[in-house]
DNA sequence: GATGAATGAGCTTTCATTCAT
DNA sequence: TATGAATGAAAGCTCATTCAT
């Protein structure tokens, strides 16, 4: 049953986070999802693979929460909002993922073409958001990777901060977040 | 002699940053220093020490380069301008340096006590740099840390897009960029 | 039905061949013989038991081979040359049964009593042929077991070079060869 | 010191013949050396390499020994007596080598160019010896290689059955087996 | 102080064998 | 009977660390 699976990838990504990519060993991962040492190997063909199928997985996960309602009919503003505000929520709930894209890609393993394909499977309604603001005239004219880094990625270095405890990310901040990171695209 | 102690420390510098933090292994950083394993321990109690002091070390590096020429009389915005384009050099002349640092944050080695502190003694002008601005009313009142977040440590990860090969930053960009920078700080 | 238990042999012994008395594993045998892994330990008590089962076969094998044709009212030269030859077209059929044995006899599953049973069982007219030559006082006074060894196993040597591509074993050399062979063990 | 070097390689093959090319174990080669595993790795480079060097050293030393006190002065007859009395003696000295030897050659490891190297290297007064022979037209006109396989190398098949108990080879054959041997290269 | 050979715990991975289905 | 997922001991190998010189 596929819930080995699962076990697997999730033990992996708890201990990439709390160890490190260094401290992940086979055998915690086994004993953390409760298998044997071998069982890992009838899923994944070495931890390389495992690894980037723990990258694909949270890749997959994160771009569906951040897409999560977004409405290509709404106004622009408010789909910045839905954006902003699904990507700070789901930075929020899951600090573990964090600390482990930031090691997964700047291992070995990561490869540009990979995660140019990842990117594209999976936050393309995100980029399509920026192509099309571009498009109407309202942004800067910048690239819509550059938009997208200023105001959403931007906020993984916010969250950062928050889970290290330099700074104190409550809600009373977000609009003011917002407006600061909408003035900064807008075109003027 | 300390000239030692710089050889160690440089050559581990040079091998994390090509062989990734797993592959730097004391054997490798003795033969690139030119001394024997055992001396490495003469200098450094042990690997996780000889990390933490190469972590220092390019802390204050980069502090020094970010903070190069910052004229604390000059007005506010051109005090901006001197930090972005400091930033934006440092980040490009060595895209090393983020990888390492991306790797040393997220590894158990990393201790909040310790980065604040280091924070505090190599990033002191920067973060009065924004506390002057708020005092002034200058700027949103949000934290100094969020301020200098949205800005400057923001170009983290557009220099780390640019190495992937997912954007190209030249310098045609830059005007633009510090326009956007400023805006979403400036209070309306 | 004993249909399976053939097809596991087949496989083991085809694999030995192929990738080595190492690289044969139960999981591979499975496979090429097209049933379960579990599967063969209802035919094979272990590893061990199916290894003695494949050199089993393949000495009777052998053992037909070599005696085939072998007419004990022939002329004592007759039966020899009858031996030589199919000898030696044997050995040049099916060089990958020599590195097999080799390997077989040289492991620690290999018993000098079981060998013994084995040769018993399935060379007997060949030892028989020698006993046969040495009461009609054809042969020096060896043990059959030596007459046989530097006439007929000694071809064993002369495939493997060939097979290592020493030597060339062509047709035209047979004649020479039988004769030298010949006369090694007449007496004079 | 060059002294454990010896070892692991004495340790090696002597667990080679006792146990087989697959029981040979790193560990337990580490354990009958009295060294630490690790040690090994400082001599060899891997498994291969250790294996290729008990390889090699073997073939030196036995080709010592087979060529010991050969004169090429000496009478045609005398100069083989030397050799089959040398060979026979060493076969017989270190039966460890001959499982060594056989299990290696069967082996992936062994590749036909690095034997013929080793069989340049060690052996050459042998083939010398039997060329000789050939010019003075005293042999059949066969390749030396195959005068060589029938009357030296033959002998391991012998020792062979002496190791595993089928035949006795004692003192008291020699000179019948000598002869034999002898007319059987020789032209008529 | 400086050396580097030696150590051995610990890593990733394989595979003969078992057993619930 | 037959299956094949699961097991875990054991393999080859690495590397941070020590210590006799």
């Amino acid at each position: 049953m596929s819930d080995k699976r699962e076990r697997i990838l999730s033990a992996a990504e708890t201990l990439i986070a709390r160890c490190g990519f260094q401290g992940m060993s086979m055998h915690l991962v086994a004993q953390h999802a409760g298998v044997a040492t071998g069982t890992i190997y009838r899923y994944f063909a070495d931890k390389e693979t495992l690894l980037r199928c723990v990258h694909e997985e949270r890749m997959q996960e994160i771009g569906n929460r951040v897409t999560r309602g977004l409405d290509p009919g709404a106004s622009c503003y408010d789909q910045f909002r839905t954006l902003w505000l699904n990507t700070i929520h789901c930075l929020l709930d899951s600090p573990d993922c964090l600390l482990y894209r930031v090691q997964y890609e700047a291992s070995p393993l990561f490869s540009k073409e990979e995660d140019q394909e990842l990117h594209d499977r999976y936050f393309k309604p995100v980029f399509e958001f920026f192509e099309q603001g571009l498009e109407e005239g309202l942004f800067r004219e910048l690239p819509a990777e550059v938009l997208c880094g200023m105001t959403l990625e931007n906020l993984l270095l916010l969250t950062q901060k928050h889970t290290k405890g330099r700074i104190d990310l409550h809600e009373g901040l977000y609009e003011s977040l917002i407006d600061a990171n909408w003035n900064a695209i807008l075109k003027r």
